[in-house]
DNA sequence: TTCAAATATACGAATTTAGGCATACCCACT
DNA sequence: AGTGGGTATGCCTAAATTCGTATATTTGAA
């Protein structure tokens, strides 16, 4: 599918799944997840040195807009990617970057 | 090279440069230029429907960010893709929007 | 049923962004 | 020099983001 295939509505869904990606933090976040497998909240914000709660923001602006998914198993969330597609994204933007 | 490379300032232009792509507009921009060839403001912001200026506006956005460049021809200023890869990332991102 | 760990949400101030309109600028031509 | 087409910029208000701190909520275990 060529994304200038895209309605409007897709287009609205494809900018704010880029928009959600486009932060600093939150590529660092898909950094740490790129290997496929999942980790808590936790584990992302003590790898990152954030707060807990700008950790758990961040995620939730990811899950929201269908970057990660996520699964609850005890007293953790698990957090994972969504589309192997999106590590593609990711190095082609560093690519851009040099 | 690996975004997981990426240093702070990398990570920030790598976050510009997402944050130019991730806005329905300029995704559309993108798509009108996919195809590699030079169009001129005036051709853009008739093809989309969109205000003279506001064409104007998101292009510079996107060339400040590194997504695309420029050329002034006469009374003309040319548009085009700085990279190739740009295409690569928005084809990725509407396989994630089925 | 109480406690603590893990996670999520609420609130708020500072900053950024969007898009419309008007207008200024640049350039070729006469 | 003056005109007009093509571009860029400034100003404005509304709306969205960001990142703290604080506080809820959920869950397993004592």
């Amino acid at each position: 599918m060529e994304f200038k295939d895209l309605n409007p509505e897709s287009l609205e869904k494809a900018a704010n799944m880029l928009k959600a990606i486009a932060h600093p933090l939150r590529i660092s976040i898909v950094g740490c997840l790129e290997d496929g497998k999942k980790r808590t909240v936790t584990e992302i914000h003590q790898q990152l040195g954030i707060e807990q709660a700008t950790a758990s923001h961040h995620l939730g602006i990811l899950k929201d807009r269908g970057v990660l998914a996520s699964k609850r198993d005890g007293k953790n969330t698990w957090y994972f990617l969504k589309h192997e597609n999106l590590k593609t994204i990711l190095n082609c933007v560093s690519d851009c970057c040099q």
